[in-house]
DNA sequence: AACCAGGACACAA
DNA sequence: TTGTGTCATGGT
């Protein structure tokens, strides 16, 4: 096998915009084309939004066989951007360019590859997504989010910058977490390798590496009262009194008791951790999003209990509950924003 | 300009 | 066990 910077994952239905931008990692930009006036100046003429929440729809190819729950007539294809705009992100330490491709995915690395399992991994390009859709109870409102969201696919995350991620994310909007992660790597990251005439980027810092930093230099990545749970949390992993590695061999039970123990890490955040980065999914981390869903599209005009509502989740549905929760989340932040 | 954000935690009652 | 205040900061 020769080592090269461009790969093809052939995958079908499989969303990147979704996916990149459905609030479980929060490196990923989209990268929109200049104007194409005059010379590109920095990234090969690709430049950063500030802030973008998907609002365009990327073609997801057809299924090739089975489709599963038909939904009347056949999905639209949408010819959307004649050419589909990249995604640019950092996964363990290697630049990353991502984009739609007549055939699946094609990745593109700074730095020449023999292997490409460990993207492979990180996308879970090997999932089949009409199985776990099928999966799901028939009900009207999955319906609905798997229609609007199809393609809406789970990552598998290195843990650290996961639990870390989440960790900052309590009480911040998507956006603000991006910034912060940014900031966090900006100044206590590696320096990454990248194409030629690209702008610098860098790595998570790891656990120990965030360990030896003072509170005050961790607020001044803007994250207030987060700073103390993040030290404190990077401390103990750093001691080794938790090894993520170790919760890879471990039940979800046991896994999240564990991460339960580190500061700033409650039920939500642990699940989140057991999703995104063990793939444990039956975790259904339910914030004030899927709180809403479950409340105005499982139980309109009822009071009924939080605990009562989790009871709900942890049973009804089923054992990819937690992909059921990503299109839940997603779809009312993006196809149900009124409150 | 209030209100809210992918919450956790200490402390009531 | 369930309810309230607190913690920072910036988007909408």
């Amino acid at each position: 096998m020769s080592a090269s910077c461009q790969h093809l994952f052939a995958v079908s239905d499989y969303d990147l915009a979704a996916t990149l931008s459905s609030g479980q990692a929060f490196r990923w930009r989209e990268c929109f084309p200049l104007p194409s006036t005059g010379r590109g100046t920095e990234g090969e003429g690709w430049s950063y939004p500030a802030h973008n929440i998907a609002k365009t729809r990327q073609p997801h190819l057809p299924l090739p066989k089975g489709e599963g729950r038909g939904e009347g007539e056949g999905s639209v294809i949408l010819p959307a951007t004649p050419t589909p705009t990249p995604w640019e992100g950092i996964v363990s330490g290697h630049w990353v360019q991502l984009r739609h491709a007549p055939n699946g995915i094609e990745a593109r690395c700074a730095v020449a590859q023999t292997d490409w399992q460990w993207l492979a991994d990180y996308l879970q390009t090997d999932v089949r997504l009409d199985e776990v859709l099928n999966s799901f109870p028939n009900d009207e409102p999955l319906t609905r989010a798997v229609t609007a969201c199809r393609g809406l696919r789970l990552l598998r995350q290195p843990p650290w910058e996961c639990l870390a991620s989440f960790i900052l994310s309590s009480t911040k909007q998507i956006v603000q977490i991006q910034q912060i992660v940014g900031l966090v790597c900006e100044r206590f990251g590696d320096s990454v390798r990248v194409p030629s005439s690209h702008g610098p980027v860098f790595s998570f810092p790891d656990a120990e590496r965030l360990a030896e930093c003072s509170e005050a230099e961790l607020r001044a990545c803007k994250m207030g009262f987060r700073a103390r749970y993040l030290k404190g949390s990077a401390e103990m992993i750093a001691r080794g009194e938790v090894d993520l590695e170790r919760l890879r061999s471990m039940s979800c039970e046991e896994a999240r008791a564990a991460l339960l123990t580190l500061p700033g890490v409650g039920r939500k955040i642990a699940d989140c951790v057991l999703l995104f980065a063990y793939g444990f999914q039956e975790a259904f981390p339910v914030d004030v999003w899927v709180m809403r869903a479950l409340r105005q599209l499982y139980f309109p005009r009822r009071k009924v209990a939080p605990r009562r509502l989790l009871k709900f989740t942890a049973t009804y549905f089923g054992p990819n509950a937690g992909y059921a929760q990503q299109y839940l989340f997603h779809y009312m932040r993006v196809h149900e924003r009124r409150r």
